[in-house]
RNA sequence: GGGCGGUUAGCUCAGCGGUAGAGCACUUCGUUCACACCGAAGGGGUCACAGGUUCAAAUCCUGUACCGCCCA
């Protein structure tokens, strides 16, 4: 074994035999009791980010947990076909052909798509195995697979057939350049600087006049009224009457509603039902007209001067006007919030336009009831009120987009217009009993709504397949917040309509991973570190363990370089440590724990006592999604207690024939364990260190192995204290020797000491360097230090620092005297007495007496080298 | 405007009622036959601020400030 663990060839040769092995790709028919995820579908437009190198190790950890743990573990992955991303991509690469989608037709561009995902749809899958994600890759389902798009339509069909789905007109977010409505998650916030425009509407009967201040003059077009709130004093007794827009000539009502902030500017508003989401409710609440005057490319359309223009020249213009025809009180800046296209990049409009739509109120009622009734929960828990507060305040969902990509809505209408849910053309003719069917919907259905269905349509459903009845419900859901009410809350209430279950009992929300300075990591920023190359570099396993060792509770984590050469170093000290335990080891069959039992020293039972401490934490760690303390135990049981000590104490016995066996053994077991705990999240190195452990293994792969069962005789309180106490003991003499300049390891003759070391002479005479202990005090010049009531006194001839051991103890007076101080008031405190516990004031006492104990012996030490 | 999270050592973060912790960075020492991707010793913090509850507050409560996220 080289001194250097190199990750880079290790990883790839592991996940090739996994694979080959079969070991992602579990048989329903298993007895073992049942364990799936099935993972969020990344988008075929997508390469892996940070966030994924996040998101798919953990859903890779706890299934490789949950496999050690005794289940039959699947996880399920794919892909989501994502219409606008992949459609837009596949645009831009036909319009640098010089080729417009357009002129393609819906046919040959939706076999362009097909030929693009053939080619670069998988990148990402392959991504996600050099992260060493172990999924069942035979399973794998695309949300335009044949049976899976049937699962949709049959589900579209089936709410629509319940009254579940209907067709209305409402304010969507429009993109004018994609020409579609996008969902809310395709958008974002963004706040600008802009002007708001106070405008004057004459009142038609000549008796003065409202002035209305906007952001967006030019929708004054579309205005079907101003509206004040019904308790704004300036208004009293106007309400009802005509007012004149301005440019336009139309007479519009002043109404009173509760919309308007009375704080704000004049109070007045005015109200454009068609293209503003708040004026459409006003609209509705009042039943006003709701004209359109913008097209599908935000452009004016209405008879006048400004038909046919672009919005933003449009506003121009009819500020300008405005002005000249002294409607325009005056413009100011104003910071206000735009919309952005994600895809598109620009300002969504809030358009009339007509949309299918799911009511979700009824879908949502039985999803809260059985959140009510403790069916799932999240993780964190401060997201399971999040999630409540969505659902409670649920809103119809928009689920049609004007693309070509994507599941086409299965809605056929016949000759008169009626809209006729059906699987096929031929089943909607049999549906409409005569009547001809003359086209189906040109619409596609919106991304979510098939991924909504993922934890059931990817098993085959509707079909009853063996997968279904193994795997759903599937156990945990993990994401990230941004998508609990646009994703999460969908599966919950399709997989209780459609299955009758819940589709998942935990759902786990991790942080988001920013970069070194907090900054969101984005391409466009260039703040986005590629993972690959990470991988590429320190191993995929360093960056499992950078991401995974920091995910908890937080909400957000940062990633930097130098936290994966901390992972990278982790993993060279385990393969250093493993690599010298198996160097040392010249048996051929390593016995057992137990025969040994009668031969074990403290320090065996120590180790091995911490071992089942770590089980305990690690278990119940990973049981509650907090790696981060499950990695925080496993470091430092390894690298604190079992290098630093534990090795180091046994340096001697393993050179010892006949002793050797034992302290072997017992680190055998120990890392054999460790490396198991350890394997769902450094799965390589785990892997490749098991596979050099010369000991009986119950399985081939430590992927499959038992998670380690720890014996009740390995806890042994009465053995950590001690060792516990004979380590302080040990670093004490250790300090001491550097306050007189001896070199570590250099060992020293003799060293005295005063006390009782109960057995530990050995232990702490190796590891503080020291040839003999000698009982009792030395004749010779000495100095000296204390710990747990022993002295220990270092003999020196020669010169030595007299000032800086003199600073040193004033120093150390200094403290305890502060010690002192505090303690003193405490315990003369009647009320503390009397109301701490018991133990805690017993506690005190003791401490107090001790720091009385050290203060004097400091004195004497002090007064003795000003003496000398 | 409403909600959520954060503010602890130079940096990144644990701790969440009983004398302030880790990793990295820093200082000094060290190549002792696992590891310099290493070892030993050390320095460094009125736990954002102000009130309150308590014998006792980084920890619980109230408020304030700043940073971030979400919803309107």
């Amino acid at each position: 074994m080289p001194s250097r663990y190199d990750a880079i060839s290790t990883e790839p040769k592991w996940y090739a035999c996994w694979e080959e092995a079969g070991l992602f790709q579990p048989d329903p028919d298993d007895t073992k009791p049942k364990w799936s995820l099935t993972i969020p579908p990344p988008n075929i437009t997508g390469s892996l980010h940070m966030g994924h190198a996040l998101t798919y190790p953990i859903q890779d950890m706890l299934g490789r947990y949950a496999r050690l743990r005794g289940h039959s573990v699947l996880i399920l992955p794919g892909q989501d076909h994502a219409g606008i991303a992949t459609q837009s991509v596949v645009s831009k690469n036909l319009s640098k052909q010089g080729i417009s989608a357009a002129s393609l037709g819906r046919e040959k561009f939706l076999e362009k798509v097909w030929e693009w995902r053939k080619e670069s749809g998988d990148t990402i899958l392959r991504q996600f195995r050099s992260l060493g994600c172990s999924f069942d890759w035979s399973r794998s389902r695309f949300t335009l697979d044949a049976g899976y798009h049937d699962a949709v339509l049959k589900v579209f069909i089936d709410w629509f057939d319940r009254g579940l789905i209907f067709r209305g007109k409402r304010v969507v977010n429009w993109d004018p350049v994609l020409r579609t409505s996008v969902s809310d998650i395709e958008t974002e916030r963004k706040s600008v600087r802009g002007k708001l425009y106070h405008i004057r509407y004459p009142f038609a009967d000549g008796s003065g006049e409202v002035i209305i201040a906007t952001t967006r003059p030019e929708t004054m077009l579309a205005d079907v009224a101003v509206a004040v709130h019904p308790s704004d004093e300036r208004y009293t007794g106007k309400v009802g009457k005509k007012l004149i827009l301005p440019l336009v000539g139309r007479e519009i009502p002043l109404i009173a509603d509760i919309y308007p902030d009375p704080a704000f500017g004049t109070g007045a508003v005015k109200i454009t039902p068609a293209h503003d989401p708040n004026d459409f409710m006003v609209g509705q609440r009042h039943q006003l007209d709701m004209p359109v005057i913008l097209d599908e490319r935000a452009k004016v359309t209405m008879p006048g001067p400004y038909d046919g223009m672009d919005r933003y020249d449009a506003r121009k213009q009819i500020v300008a006007d405005l002005e000249e025809q002294g409607f325009l009180v005056k413009v100011e800046d104003h910071d206000l919030n735009i919309i952005v296209s994600e895809r598109s990049g620009e300002v969504i409009e809030p358009l009339l336009s007509e949309q299918w739509f799911v009511d979700q109120a009824k879908l949502a009622e039985p999803a809260i009831k059985a959140f009510h009734d403790g069916k799932f929960n999240f993780y964190p828990e401060r997201y399971n009120r999040i999630f409540l507060d969505w659902m409670e305040n649920i809103r119809e969902w928009c689920i049609s987009r004007q693309l070509w990509w994507g599941h086409r809505i299965p809605i056929y209408y016949t000759e008169d217009g009626t809209p006729i849910a059906a699987m096929s053309q031929e089943d909607a003719a049999r549906k409409a009993g005569g009547k001809a069917i003359i086209r189906q919907d040109d619409d596609v259905l919106d991304t979510w709504f098939s991924s909504g269905l993922w934890p059931f349509a990817t098993f085959g459903w509707p079909e009853k397949t063996a997968d279904l009845a193994a795997w759903y419900p599937t156990n945990v859901l993990v994401t990230d917040r941004n998508i609990i009410n646009l994703w999460v809350a969908r599966m919950l209430m399709m997989g209780i309509d459609f299955m009758g279950e819940v589709p998942f009992s935990e759902i786990m929300i991790h942080a988001t991973v920013l970069t070194e300075d907090g900054r969101r990591m984005s391409k466009s920023l260039g703040t986005g570190i590629d993972p690959m190359t990470i991988i590429e570099t320190k191993g995929a396993d360093a960056l499992r363990w950078t991401l995974l060792s920091q995910t908890g509770e937080n909400q957000d984590i940062r990633y930097s370089d130098r936290k994966t050469d901390d992972a990278r170093n982790f993993a060279n000290k385990i393969w250093n440590a493993t690599r010298f335990v198996i160097m040392n080891l010249d048996v051929d069959a390593v016995p057992s724990l137990d025969s040994l039992k009668g031969r074990l020293q403290p320090v065996d039972r120590w180790l091995l006592s911490r071992l089942k401490g770590l089980e305990e934490v690690v278990r119940a760690s990973y049981d509650g999604f907090d790696l981060q303390s499950a990695c925080q135990a496993l470091y430092r049981f390894f690298w604190s207690e079992l290098c630093d000590w534990y090795i180091e104490v046994c340096k001697s016995r393993l050179q010892d024939q006949s002793e050797k066996i034992v302290p072997q053994t017992v680190l055998l077991t120990a890392i054999e364990s460790f490396l198991v705990m350890l394997h769902p999240i450094m799965p390589h190195l785990t892997e490749e260190l098991y596979s050099h452990l010369p000991i009986a293994k119950p399985t081939k792969f430590i992927m499959v192995h038992p998670w380690p069962e720890m014996p009740s005789w390995f806890a042994s309180p009465e053995d950590e204290a001690s060792i516990e106490r004979t380590f302080e003991m040990v670093r004490a003499l250790r300090a001491l020797r550097a306050d007189l300049d001896l070199t570590p390891g250099r060992m020293i003759d003799e060293v005295y000491y005063e006390g009782d070391l109960s057995g530990s002479e050995g232990v702490i005479s190796s590891q503080a360097w020291v040839s003999e202990l000698v009982p009792g005090m030395p004749v010779v010049r000495s100095v000296s230090t204390s710990r747990h009531g022993v002295d220990f006194h270092i003999p020196v001839e020669g010169v030595i620092d007299v000032d800086k051991l003199i600073e040193k103890l004033d120093k150390e007076s200094e403290k305890k005297n502060a010690d002192w101080t505090k303690l003193t008031q405490k315990l003369s405190n009647p009320q503390f007495i009397e109301r701490a516990k018991p133990e805690v004031v017993e506690a005190d006492r003791r401490l107090m007496n001790e720091i009385l104990e050290d203060l004097g012996k400091i004195a004497v030490r002090r007064k003795i080298l000003t003496e000398s």
